[in-house]
DNA sequence: AAGGCTATTATTAGCTT
DNA sequence: CAAGCTAATAATAGCCT
């Protein structure tokens, strides 16, 4: 309580209860009680940012706002590869490139092994005949309720996708097998480390 | 203050400062706050969560810790992807790997994007003569000094990569202009949306 | 419903051990 | 250096308009 500011008693000064740290049962009361927080968790969060200067990041999503919530600011993309590049460019400002490249190549193998995950598993719930797996994109838009992601990949208008000569040799890469697969990814990091540097020594 | 405990008048109750919103420059007052204010924050994090029901998380990276502390816990990947999940599962039960499979691509795709701008970068900057761009790492393991991502793209123990036949496919891939290469993306989705569904209307 | 107030609970800076 | 304490500041539940 600060003593700068004229108290105004109030009539009904029911001590406020403790906090039960339990789901809010009334509607009312749980927006108004996470608008509140909201503000106050933000609040905490920027002061342990800037008291203490480490790297944070805070997203929330809620029922009562279309857009996340998020800490530091709305356009930062929230993942741990964003917080990776940034330590590393605190740490080491030469050769940012040479690390963030190899998270980044750790990150792009992570999801691209997913997806192959899913549309094999997709393949094999239908019985699928075909030997090229393929994704199932439903028409409608699936990114409609999720504005948080921006936007999904853009539909562009062709119907006949055989028009395009590149595409086989991506959809040559989903069908190695995933043990293939992870060996063609980490060789692709072995060739290019070799192809830039044969002194593996003198490095700290 | 609890009443139930037995008070201990302490000598030197000097009156707590305000705190003032900038770098505590005392390095040892600097991570006694942190770590106190780091519990607090995790504490105020937990509480919205609870009492709001809201989808969140919170990522801290500190000179202090080589784990970064996480909400909801350590095991949950912080992307947005992972929130778009969670998010669908809450509203829509069905054909939930339609929607995750779209998601995933965005993701991929952005990445894939951003790598070759860097690959192309590093080219540039170095006057290079070679046609291929090439990815450069250094020796020493990159993610030495960022536990956070586990691990980096496995070393193996290839020195003449030239023994794998399927790497060219994927290195064409990058030597393509950026456009085809967004056209390309596109196409596969789309590619693989007609695959599943050649009657593009009746849908809500 | 949103915004404001304040009495209470909650957090934490600064200390001791 | 970590743990513990307490008196201060800070957050917020429950009320008001």
């Amino acid at each position: 309580m600060e003593f700068n500011k004229k108290p105004i008693f109030y009539k009904f000064a029911i001590p406020r209860k403790k906090v039960i740290l339990s789901l809010i049962e009334n509607e009312t009361e749980r927006k108004v009680s996470y608008k509140k927080r909201l503000i106050g968790l933000l609040k905490k969060a920027e002061e342990l940012s800037t008291l203490c200067d480490v790297e944070m990041a805070l997203i929330v999503y809620s029922p009562y706002s279309d857009e996340p919530k998020v800490f530091p600011n709305l356009v930062v993309m929230v993942t741990k590869e964003e917080f990776t590049k940034k330590r590393i460019k605190k740490f080491i400002s030469i050769d940012m490139n040479l690390f963030y490249l190899n998270d980044l190549s750790y990150v792009i193998k992570k999801n691209i092994l997913l997806i192959r995950k899913i549309m094999k598993e997709n393949d094999d719930d239908e019985g699928s005949t075909s030997n090229v797996p393929h994704a199932m994109t439903p028409q409608i838009d699936p990114l409609a309720e999720i504005p948080s992601m921006g936007a999904s990949i853009p539909r562009n208008n062709y119907q006949n996708s055989t028009d395009i000569p590149q595409s086989p040799s991506f959809i040559d890469l989903l069908n190695l097998n995933d043990d293939d697969f992870v060996t063609l990814l980490d060789d692709l990091s072995v060739n290019n480390a070799n192809d830039q540097d044969s002194n593996p020594s003198n490095n700290k």
